[in-house]
This record gives structure tokens, C-alpha cells and sequence, in this order.
DNA sequence: TGTATTTCTTAATATAGATTAACAAATAAG
DNA sequence: CTTATTTGTTAATCTATATTAAGAAATACA
């Protein structure tokens, strides 16, 4: 996590929990599933300690993990909540996490907004996303694996301490064993 | 432009340009450039008739097509604007267009927002940009050159009769001889 | 209308990263 | 602790897409 993104959890945080669509506190242990591709009622969650991930599955059977969730991080399946499509993502928990469950999706949430700090912080956390998503598409679209992997260190230094390095690869978009080999030519 | 991203346009447009924020109409020809790499100053566009595109050019020259905005769409460097640093993206018409100009950012457009109902129309948009680039990525990281033009032209219909081909390819992240040879392979 | 420029196609060759496989190292589980 | 399972490494081979090049087709321009 860069610390630009750092902030902006840390900045919406409160206004996020302020909210009364949050009703239920959780625990969750690692490796235990929130939401699995198909399921209908679609919900986001916020991370107060640990560590969730969400990912798809695609024709072959392999994963590809769309985020990693630290700490003051939302996960939602966005795309399917606003279509009101069944769930396109798994999410799962990496570590033992402990998460506010959010009910509603995010428009109906607009409604319940009380004051414009709520609405901007609200807006603050999906231009954030916007951002990350931007500069994802760019550099898949532009960078090689191996630049793909030197910005990720740089961006979620913290995350590679945390999962193992098959998770980083199916995040970058390339196998295990490209990975190790781009890790060995970095060493050098 | 997939119909539901169609719906979802015409319905923010009605809100959008209540906006006090929006100050002016321009007219702009084929090629004129709207904003470069490093600009400072960064503006967002609301295209009212017309194409635009956003684009970056990489370390060894190439071109990426971040974004294709036809009528209805905005147009906006939100990463670059956001962190407050120079402009990431170029932004230029690829047909005569007509737009309105919006200068202020969106975090301090929440402040202007006076009801419910343009929160909510902002919020769509932004939602809606979240899932595009959300597809978008997944796509990018699960799906080969032909399977991700397949999904382009079921996504994006009419935008191949507008732009070049080698632009296409740009967005898809190919070049333009990949490109080729798919469609090629395709006719068969 | 004719010429210049840009775009598209085809093909040969090169390359990044995938696949497969086998083994080593680390972690989890009994 | 000991064994089973998961993860990481290395290397050989394969494949999708890039690169280069050259000509054809389309488009813009003088």
C-alpha cells in the first residue's frame, strides 16, 4: 500500500464507520470465504485488521486476484452489485481479519449521507480506486512483468510480507515460475 | 458502449450539467488536443456530441488508448488530478466535438451538490467507471488479444466504425498487426 | 484528379512469458 | 518430531504476440 492510499483509508475511515448501513461486526479466520462467484446477495466489507483478497476463476481454472484488502480497505464486487448480476469475484480472507459488513450498495448508500464530509469521503474512496485502477490497466497494457513487479514493491511494499509469492504473481497477471525467474534476475 | 454504460450516460447527463462548475461550451476540430502529458492544469470533459479519446505514451514511444468517450461520456485524468501531479494522460478528439468544460475537481464539486439526486448521478458515473476498468482488468489479465476484441466489439459496437484499427489495437493493448491477423482468423 | 500520407495486410523472425516436469524448501498437520 | 502438503526454483520446450519489413489499400491533401 502506498501511502498516498494509506491516508486516504485512514482519512475516510471514520466517516466510513459513521454510517448506519454498517450493521455487523465479524471475525473472519484465514482461508474462510465471504463471497464466491454466482452468489446473488452481493455485499462489501470493511477491513479493520488483517487481510482479505477478492479473484475470479476463469474457463481454465486458474485465479486471478483482482485486490489485495489491508487494513482500512473496502472490498466490493462492484461491477456485480451494480448490475445486480450474480457475483463475479471470490473474496477470501488471507490473514484472521476482523471486517464491518456492509449491507447496502454503495447508491443506496447516497441516501443515507447526512453531511458533504460524509459524501466527500465517500467520493474520496472511489475516486482512490479510480486511480489504482487507472494506472493497472496502464501498466498492463504497457509495462512488462518484470516493471509490473518493481512498481508493485514499491506500491504495496507491505503486501509481499504477507502472501505467498504465487499470490503476487496471479495479481501481476503471470505465473509462479515467471515470477521466481524475474525475482532471480533481479538479485543479480 | 454497452447499453447499460449508454443508460447510465444519459441519465448523469441531466445532473451533470446542472453543475454550477460547468462554465464552458467549446467546439473542438478532428485532432485538436485538449490536454498533454505534464500539463498542469487539469480539466475534465463532458463529451456532448463527438469522440475523444485519452491516451499515454510510453518510454519507447507507444501509444496506449486509455479511454474511447463518445457522446455522453466524460473524460477525465482523475489519477493525475487527484494526487494533484502533472497530467499522466493525453486527451484529443478523434471526430469534430462538441464538450463542456469542467474545471473543478471532483472532490470539490461533493461541496456544490445541493441534492440527493445529483450525489447519486455522480456516484453512478463513478460506480460505472469502477466497473468498466474493473471488466477491463480482468480481462487484461485472464483473456488472449482475441477473446479481448470479441468482448470489445460485443462491448463497444459502434466505435469500430469510427476510429482506425490500429487504435483499437492500442486500447486492447496489441498492435496493430496482432490485430490484423485476429481478424484474419476470425472471417474463416 | 492525382499524389502523398496513413492505414492495413501478410509473412518471416524474435522474444516474453506459458507450460510441463522434476526437485528442493518451507509450512502445515497428524 | 515426522510426514504430508504447499510453495518456490530451475530448466527445457512451446506459443502468443512483438518486431521488422515490404507491398496494397484507403484516405487526406495539394
Amino acid at each position: 500500500m502506498k501511502s498516498s492510499d494509506k491516508e486516504m483509508a485512514n482519512d475516510t475511515r471514520s466517516k466510513v464507520l459513521e454510517l448506519k448501513e454498517i450493521i455487523e461486526t465479524k471475525k473472519v479466520i484465514k482461508g474462510e470465504v465471504l463471497q464466491k462467484q454466482g452468489d446473488l446477495k452481493i455485499k462489501s466489507y470493511y477491513v479493520k485488521k488483517g487481510l482479505l483478497r477478492s479473484y475470479t476463476i476463469d474457463d481454465k481454472g486458474k485465479e486471478h486476484i483482482f485486490i489485495f484488502a489491508p487494513e482500512g480497505w473496502i472490498v466490493s464486487d462492484m461491477e456485480s452489485q451494480t448490475k445486480g448480476s450474480p457475483a463475479q469475484l471470490f473474496i477470501d480472507a488471507l490473514e484472521d481479519t476482523e471486517l464491518e459488513v456492509i449491507e447496502k450498495n454503495i447508491l443506496d448508500q447516497t441516501s443515507s449521507f447526512t453531511s458533504t464530509e460524509q459524501t466527500k469521503a465517500h467520493t474520496l474512496n472511489l475516486v482512490n480506486r479510480i486511480s489504482t485502477l487507472q494506472k493497472r490497466v496502464l501498466l498492463l497494457m504497457s509495462a512488462s512483468a518484470k516493471e509490473r513487479y518493481k512498481d508493485f514493491l514499491i506500491t504495496y511494499p507491505n503486501i509481499i510480507q504477507r502472501v505467498p509469492q504465487k499470490m503476487v504473481a496471479s495479481y501481476l497477471g503471470i505465473t509462479p515460475e515467471a515470477l521466481s525467474k524475474i525475482r532471480g534476475e533481479m538479485l543479480k
